[in-house]
This record gives structure tokens, C-alpha cells and sequence, in this order.
RNA sequence: GGGCGGUUAGCUCAGAUGGUUAGAGCGCUGCGUUGACAUCGCAGAGGUCACUGGUUCGAAUCCAGUAUCGCCCACCA
């Protein structure tokens, strides 16, 4: 063989650190990443789920990156002008605790700072994170369009944030309002309702003696007993409540009740949402603190009392206990009530308590002003937010996979609440609101010089809105609304979505409902932000716990990517688990994911050893005769995965086409094909030089959505080898796309034959324990496929190490020990230097029951004539072949048992 | 209280529209340094597909129910 060029000199290991950062400059230096814009092609486009600015990216990163890389590598080599368009999200309340915490080390609050000098500590913590996380994509070999970055406090994003609030404030779908809300007293600000966390907690249910009062206002020796699990917001109760049709408190009902400890008089009052069955049928109600008790409240016009200030310590509401902390005020408060003999008695009782999502600190519900999105109001006949979004997914026009969490998505909506936006937070995006000494209001996109009523000077309202509310718009906003850019024109409606299950509710159903809300003038199917979305699973640990920064079992992705590889780990995470299902990581995994890039590593060097210089013309079907068997097999299963990898694209079943992928790679092309290559290679025939070149060009596009960079490498040093109109880089070759011109079902089972023969031989070779360098005489007694076993005999020689001979059925064999095996209408013949015949008897009994319990099974199913009448013909014929195969072993076992 | 998902080999998991003896990786057993690869090769052991009943010519797959684990939703004083 002639020297080869420099090129080819691969190392015997494929060393990912080498070659993923030079191929990744070749992908951004070719500007692949950036799509062309053709009028006469539909565009595909994806969103990038924005990874927080609080720090680097995890797993769950690495699996969206993978995942999504995939769909945009498919469809950019499908020849789709295609955009992925990669961001960041300023996350408000976690970037804003995250530089909290940065602050607190050094003694610092942010208030110590002020609000302008502590954005601007924010920005530089965004800078470095921002480009600290591209890096990360980058080396994950995410091929998003990085000129297209977006940040979600970008200009461009702040426009489409303001906005959005002044159209559906004029909508009349923001207003601001006073209503019960979670308070978060760590990060002092309100949340949504998805924001809070329930856990439950075991607990103590505290019965406590409410006094009746007398008619000249004397207490009676009579009280009510009510059971609460919050003794020390009695200080803010206002009333005492029952079910109407309660006859326990039928007479009570009206009169009035001594709040203990406080001295404040309560009425009790009638209201169905009491529930006689809990506790004793009475509880007390404390509007300012209670969501349920709000609602009571409203419905008897009681007085809302808060006592509790925006760090839930007491406040002077609650008399001799204001200055304490909760807990503290809660002791004394059972301590007082205990010693004034109005503590009745106390139960254990489990329940579930609100945590804030952010840093877990007890969440209170108390009644404050806030800005809110009416996602129920009707905003046009029959319109509405929450309606539209579920309309789209009921009607199809944005399609969910997997299909089940349609059910949730659809539930959430239909139950759904208004959402609270205002937040008391610094970061983020300030709310387009502004005031004026004179009572006047401004709701606009622009910055007001002054008060457009009365000319006053004007202060902006405090609050930043929730994070989701800009995240929510990424569809359309990072195309560039609400200006009218080519952009927007061309890629809206996006065409996939991806993100983890867990966010559906904050960012999918928000991105649905602003979507269809700002570009309601494209029409129903053209306002959809994106026609699909994929919900995948989480990733977890080997225990299967989430990983979390406070379980401190978050795994970089990096340094995953460093130790095996950015495409052994893309391959592991997509290979693991089915679309939607949580997976666990293992390192094992991991390990056999890179061992498969190292096995097409080594799979490429020996077929660029075997081309040496030679520029291969691909196989043409027109010469199909003039190919080996081999050949027409591994091209016909080439083409059959081809044909399956498309649909199991189409299908977003990623893992499943990862999986055939490598099955076809390392078990049909190397194993077999390419060991039955050498033998006719060392004899001079060169004619399967083609084939292998071909097979392993396509099957390193087919590899090339999963395994980008090994791919890329493996094909650059491939690309000159075949006569053919090849692009400059894989990325942008195209996806083999199968026709129908090497399915050859007859060389198929030929190939299957010869393999079994094979496995048949080696079997009794190891079970015969023959010398490794044995080469016993084997006499393949063929009846059927005695052409195919002819064809192939040398390669059979070489792979099996034997000296094969293909006989008549009955052809007499010379003296001596043998061992047998059927496959099908072959019977294998090896002779063995001696035999146990006592193990060989055991053997061939074993085999003949197993046989004849097949044989049993076919006939059964094949003597039912309504099987016959209503299988598919070829499922009938397939059986019926596979029954004669079966009677013919059951028929040679016989005869060898016999023989002993 | 509603809803969803899992239960398949020792472990981690595939099995898309029901179809011939249920698969992979890891682990395990035996053999192997044959010129692509020991991150490898060959051979092998290992499964009542959680359970019960049903539909069907045929069920891991569809239906009903049971058990068990997990998740989501819900204003459980």
C-alpha cells in the first residue's frame, strides 16, 4: 500500500480534548451556524431554554444541549435554512440573591450598596457568567447562531417587555390590585403561586378556648374551642367562623367572642368554606394571614388585620408581642394561653407548608398591592390569555411530546389563577409604570420627562416584574418584536421547543399565551410561538435524588465533557432514557459511550489504512450483481437504518435512533462486515474498499447529530476519499436520505444464514474448548443457502479460524469425533480431536426439547385457520419458514442422538 | 382529594402504530495480545416482562382492577 497522507496518521485512541476545540472554530470560522435566508425554503428554528445567569451549567444544560444540537444538526443537513438562536436569562430573584450572597461575605447588604451600585455589581457578575456560559455550549459542541445571543434584559428585550405591559395594561389584562399574596420574608418580595413549594411537615394542632360574651358585654363560662396550627397569628384575628349548617354552633352564630390574650371582641359568623368535620367545626379567622380566612373575611366584611412585618416579625398589631419573632411570639403566645387556661388541648397534626422555591425560607400569605396579568378576562370576544393557550394545544396547532403532558398542560390552564408579577426586587426588569405628586398614572414604553397630565416631575414605579414574564416572550422578542425585522418575518413561529418538564407552567404555557397574544395579527396557526415542544426528563443522581446545589451533587457538565468527551456525554444522556423520562446519571455510562467513539475512531483508521490515497467511487446500484454477498447485506441494512433513523427523527425519538445507530455501526459494519473484508482486502480485491468507504461516510452523517465532533474530524480526513460531490464539512453535508436501491431482503437472510453458521461454529469451538490456534476441519452440510455458504467460505476461514468445507445434506464424513450443530437447513460439522459423548448427549437433548417446544408453538399458532385467515400474509410465511428450519434441526438432533 | 408516570436480566435502561424463541450497556463465567480498536474480540450464563382478570388468531405492548415506588396539581384551619 502506498504512504498515506499526513492526515491519516489518527492516534490509536481517540483523544476528544485534540479535536473538539479545533473542530468547533472550523463549524464557527465556516459561519455554519448561521442560517441563509431563502424565501423559497421553510426555515427551521429553535429557541434555547435561557440558562440563569447565577452561575455555570449543569447536567440538565448538557441534555438540552444535546438534545437540541441533534434536531438542529438534522434539520441544518436536511438543507433547511436553519437558526438556533442561544440566550441568557437575568433570573431575577436568584441572580439578585446570588450577588446577596457575594455581598454578605463581605459584610455587606444591598441596601448598604444602594440600588444603582448594586445593578451595576449585577452587570458584572452578568458579563462574566454570559460569557463563561457560552463557553460552556461552545464546548458541548452547541452549533447555536452565537451572533443572535440574547440576554433577557438586552435593549431590544426591554422594549419588548414594556411593551407587552402597556398593550395588555390598555387591555386591561394588567391592573394592580390588592390581594392575598405569597410573601417571601428572606427575599422580601412577593411571589407567584408557582414560585412556592409545599412540603409536608409534621406539626401540632392547637385547640384554644374563645370566651362568649355576654349580653352586657360580661364573659360567660361558655367559649368556643378553635383549632389552628398557627397560634400567633390570633393576634390578627377578626372573627370566628362556622359552617351554617352546623347545629353545634347554631345559636352562636351572630353573638360575639372574647379574643384571648388581646381582649378584642369577635363575632362569629356562618360560612360554608368551614368544614364541621375538622377539628371541632370552628376556626378562627385571620383575614391578613390566611388566603382562606381573606376569603371569609371578604364575605362578612371583617377587618383585616396584618401583624406581621415584611421579615415576618410581629409588628405592633400584635400588642404585647410585637418585636418578636414569629416562633418567638408563638411560644409566648402558647405560654399565655396556657397559663389563662384557654389552651383546650393540643394534637399532632401533618401538614403541608409553603416554602419559597428561591431559598426555602416559609412563605407567608398576607394581603398586599400588587401588579397582576388577568390570564381569564376576556380581552376580545371569547379571548382570553389563559383560553388561547389551551385552545392551541386542544386544536393542534402546537403539538406536546411527549403526548401525556398534554393532560397537565391543559389541567394547569384550566384551573389556572391570576399570576402576580410585581416583585420588590432590584434586578430585573422595572415596571413601565409612573407616578406623579398629583395622583397621576403613566403606563408607556418610553421613560417620561415628565408627567404627561400636569407636567410634574415623575417616579417610577419600584417593582421589577417577574422573571417569566420577559423569559415568556423569547419566541417572538429574540427575533426582534415588537419591530418588524426580517428576522421575525422569516423564522416566527418557531418551529421546535425543548425544555425539562418541571418549567412547564412558568415558561412554556407563558411563552404560549404571549405568543398568541402579541402576534395575534399573523392568525391562529401563525401566532403560535413554536408547532412542537418536547418535554424531556430530569437528570438525577445514581440515587436517583435531584440534583441540587444544596444536596451538592450537581455534576459539571465540563467536566464530565473533560473526562470522556463532549460526545461520549451527548451520546449518554441521549441514549439513557426516552424522551420525557427522568434518568439517572451513571459513570458507566458515560465510560460506554466514549468506548463507542473510540470503536468508530478505530473503525475510521482501519477503513483510511485500507483507501490509503485511493479516491473510491460510491457503490452504484446498477453493479449490484458484480458485489460480493457481504456487500449488498451491509448496503441493504445501510439503507434499511436509514430509512428507520429518518422516521424515528420525525418521531423526536432520539435515544432509539442513538441506539440503532451504534447497534448498526458496531455490530453489523465492524463485527462482521469489516472482518469479513480482510480476507478478500489481503487477497488483492479491492473492490470492498467502496463499500466500507461509503458505509462509514454515511453512517458518520448518521452519527453526526449525536457525535458531532469525532464525526466531523473522522469525516474531514475521509471527505477526499470518495469521488463524489462532498461538502467542505459534515455539518453542513447532507442527512443520507434513503431511495430504495440496495434493499435486497434475499441477500439479507443469505448474510443471516452465513452469520448463524458462524456463531454455530465459534460456539462449539469454545464449548469444545479447542485451541485458540486450532483450525479444525468444518463441513457445512447445506442444502438452501449451499451458494451463500460457498460465496462466503473464506471469509468464514479466516473469521472462524477453520477449515470449512460446504457438503451435500447427506454427504458420509470421514471417521472421527465431531460436534454438531443445526442452523436451519445447515447442519454445522466440526471435527474435535475427542468427544465426551455423556456431554454431548446433554447437549443434544437440551437442544431437541427447546426445539421441538418451538416447533409445538408454530404448529399451534399455524393449525389455528384464524390465524391463518387474519395475519399478514408475510408474518404467515415467515413462521411457516421458520417452522420448516425448526422440524429439519428437531430432525438432525434426532439422528445425531441416535448416532451416539 | 384529584391526575400522571414507573415496575422488563445482578445493576442502569431500551422496547414508536399488538406479530416468528423479549434486547443493549455495565457486571458475571470461559477463551483470546490473529496488523483498526484490550476504551478490544469470540463464546456463554442470566428474564413467570409487578400481580389478577379481560379483549384478540396472537399481549411486555390494548382494556379493567390490585399492589408498590415516584412525581405533579389542589385555599388539608
Amino acid at each position: 500500500m502506498t504512504s498515506a497522507p499526513a492526515r491519516k496518521d489518527l492516534p490509536p485512541a481517540y483523544e476528544p480534548a485534540s479535536v473538539e476545540s479545533r473542530i468547533y472554530e472550523i463549524w464557527e470560522r465556516g459561519g455554519y451556524f448561521r442560517p441563509r435566508v431563502d424565501p423559497n425554503q421553510t426555515p427551521y428554528t429553535i429557541i434555547m431554554p435561557p440558562p440563569n445567569v447565577t452561575g455555570e451549567l449543569h447536567l440538565g444544560h448538557g441534555l438540552e444541549d444535546a438534545i437540541t444540537d441533534a434536531l438542529v444538526r438534522w434539520h441544518r443537513m436536511q438543507g433547511e435554512p436553519t437558526l438556533w438562536v442561544p440566550g441568557e436569562d437575568h433570573a431575577g430573584i436568584a441572580t439578585q440573591n446570588v450577588i446577596e450572597r457575594e455581598l454578605a461575605k463581605e459584610g455587606l447588604s444591598r441596601h448598604d450598596l444602594g440600588r444603582d451600585a448594586f445593578l451595576e455589581r449585577t452587570w458584572m457578575w452578568v458579563r462574566k457568567y454570559r460569557s463563561r456560559i457560552a463557553d460552556q455550549h461552545r464546548k458541548l459542541g452547541a452549533s447555536a447562531d452565537w451572533s443572535r445571543d440574547v440576554f433577557t434584559m438586552d435593549g431590544t428585550i426591554v422594549k419588548a417587555v414594556r411593551t407587552t405591559f402597556v398593550n395588555l395594561y390598555k387591555d386591561g389584562l394588567i391592573y394592580r390590585g390588592l390581594r392575598m399574596i405569597n410573601w417571601c420574608p428572606r427575599c422580601e418580595t412577593a411571589l407567584s403561586d408557582l414560585e412556592v413549594d409545599y412540603e409536608e411537615e409534621a406539626a401540632k394542632l392547637y385547640f384554644i378556648r374563645y370566651p362568649v360574651v355576654g349580653e352586657g358585654g360580661m364573659p360567660l363560662p361558655d367559649y368556643v374551642v378553635v383549632a389552628t396550627t398557627r397560634p400567633e397569628t390570633m393576634v390578627a384575628d377578626t372573627g370566628v367562623a362556622v359552617n351554617p349548617s352546623d347545629d353545634r354552633y347554631e345559636e352562636r352564630v351572630g353573638r360575639m367572642l372574647l379574643l384571648p390574650l388581646i381582649g378584642r371582641e369577635i363575632p362569629v359568623v356562618a360560612d360554608d368554606a368551614v368544614k364541621p368535620e375538622f377539628g371541632t367545626g370552628a376556626v378562627k379567622v385571620t383575614p391578613g394571614h390566611d388566603p382562606n380566612d381573606w376569603d371569609i373575611g371578604q364575605r362578612h366584611n371583617l377587618p383585616v388585620i396584618v401583624a406581621l412585618d415584611r421579615k415576618a416579625a410581629m409588628n405592633d398589631e400584635a400588642g404585647p408581642y410585637a418585636g418578636m419573632s414569629s416562633e418567638e411570639a408563638r411560644a409566648r403566645i402558647l405560654r399565655d394561653l396556657e397559663e389563662g387556661g384557654f389552651l383546650d388541648h393540643v394534637e399532632d397534626h401533618t401538614h403541608s407548608v409553603g416554602k419559597c422555591s428561591r431559598c426555602n425560607t416559609v412563605v407567608e400569605p398576607i394581603p398586599s398591592e400588587q401588579w397582576w396579568v388577568a390570564v381569564t378576562k376576556e380581552y376580545a370576544p371569547g379571548r382570553s390569555l389563559a383560553g388561547d393557550a389551551a385552545e392551541a394545544v386542544r386544536d393542534g396547532r402546537i403539538r406536546i411530546v411527549p403526548q401525556r403532558f398534554e393532560k397537565v398542560y391543559l389541567a394547569w390552564l384550566d384551573n389556572i389563577r391570576d399570576w402576580c408579577i410585581s416583585r420588590q426586587l432590584w434586578w430585573g426588569h422595572q415596571i413601565p409604570v409612573w407616578y406623579c405628586p398629583n395622583g397621576h398614572t403613566t403606563v408607556q414604553v418610553e421613560d417620561p420627562p415628565a408627567c404627561p397630565d400636569c407636567g410634574a416631575v415623575v417616579r417610577q414605579d419600584e417593582d421589577v416584574l417577574d422573571t417569566w414574564f420577559s423569559s415568556g416572550l423569547a419566541p417572538h422578542a429574540d427575533l426582534g418584536w415588537p419591530n418588524d425585522t426580517a428576522d421575525l418575518s422569516y423564522f416566527y413561529p418557531t418551529s421546535d421547543m425543548q425544555m425539562g418538564y418541571d418549567i412547564m407552567f412558568f415558561w412554556c404555557a407563558r411563552m404560549v399565551m404571549f405568543g398568541l397574544y402579541n402576534m395575534r395579527d399573523r392568525g391562529p396557526a401563525g401566532a403560535v410561538p413554536f408547532r412542537t415542544v418536547l418535554f424531556h426528563g430530569l437528570i438525577r443522581d445514581v440515587q436517583g435524588e435531584k440534583m441540587t446545589k444544596t444536596r451538592g451533587n450537581v455534576l459539571d457538565p465540563l467536566v464530565v465533557a473533560a473526562k470522556y468527551g463532549a460526545d461520549a456525554f451527548r451520546f449518554a444522556v441521549l441514549s439513557g432514557a426516552s424522551m420525557g423520562a427522568d434518568q439517572k446519571y451513571t459513570e458507566e455510562r458515560l465510560a460506554a459511550a466514549r468506548n463507542f467513539a473510540n470503536k468508530l475512531w478505530n473503525t475510521a483508521r482501519f477503513v483510511l489504512l485500507k483507501v490509503g490515497d485511493r479516491r473510491v467511487r460510491r457503490p452504484h446500484p446498477a453493479d449490484r450483481e458484480t458485489y460480493a454477498l457481504e456487500d449488498r447485506w451491509i448496503l441493504s441494512r445501510l439503507e434499511q437504518l436509514e430509512v428507520d433513523i429518518d422516521s424515528l427523527f420525525r418521531a423526536y425519538q432520539l435515544g432509539e435512533a442513538a441506539r440503532q445507530i451504534e447497534d448498526f455501526l458496531w455490530n453489523e459494519f465492524c463485527d462482521w462486515y469489516i472482518e469479513m473484508t480482510k480476507v478478500r482486502l489481503t487477497a488483492g480485491d479491492e473492490r470492498p474498499l467502496a463499500v466500507l468507504a461509503h458505509v462509514l461516510d454515511r453512517g458518520l452523517r448518521l452519527l453526526h447529530p449525536f457525535m458531532p465532533f469525532v464525526t466531523e474530524e473522522l469525516w474531514q480526513a475521509l471527505r477526499d476519499h470518495i469521488d463524489d460531490d462532498m461538502a467542505p464539512a459534515l455539518i453542513v453535508a447532507w442527512f443520507p436520505k434513503s431511495g430504495a436501491n440496495w434493499k435486497d431482503a434475499a441477500a439479507e437472510a443469505s448474510m443471516e444464514h452465513v452469520i448463524e453458521v458462524n456463531r454455530a461454529i465459534r460456539n462449539i469451538r469454545a464449548e469444545k474448548k479447542l485451541d485458540a490456534g486450532a483450525r479444525p476441519r468444518v463441513y457445512l452440510r447445506a442444502n438452501g443457502h449451499a451458494p451463500a455458504l460457498l460465496e462466503t467460505l473464506p471469509a468464514t476461514a479466516f473469521t472462524s479460524r477453520v477449515e470449512p468445507e460446504v457438503v451435500a445434506p447427506a454427504a458420509t464424513l470421514p471417521q472421527g469425533e465431531y460436534g454438531f450443530a443445526r442452523v436451519g437447513e445447515t447442519e454445522v460439522v466440526v471435527s474435535l480431536p475427542a468427544v465426551d459423548a455423556g456431554v454431548e448427549r446433554a447437549r443434544l437433548e437440551k437442544d431437541l426439547a427447546d426445539a421441538n417446544a418451538h416447533a409445538e408453538r408454530l404448529e399451534k399458532q399455524l393449525s389455528n385457520p384464524q390465524f391463518r385467515a387474519k395475519a399478514p400474509a408475510n408474518v404467515v410465511a415467515g413462521m411457516e419458514s421458520t417452522l420448516a428450519e425448526t422440524r429439519a434441526r428437531v430432525t438432525g438432533l434426532k439422528e445425531r442422538l441416535a448416532q451416539l
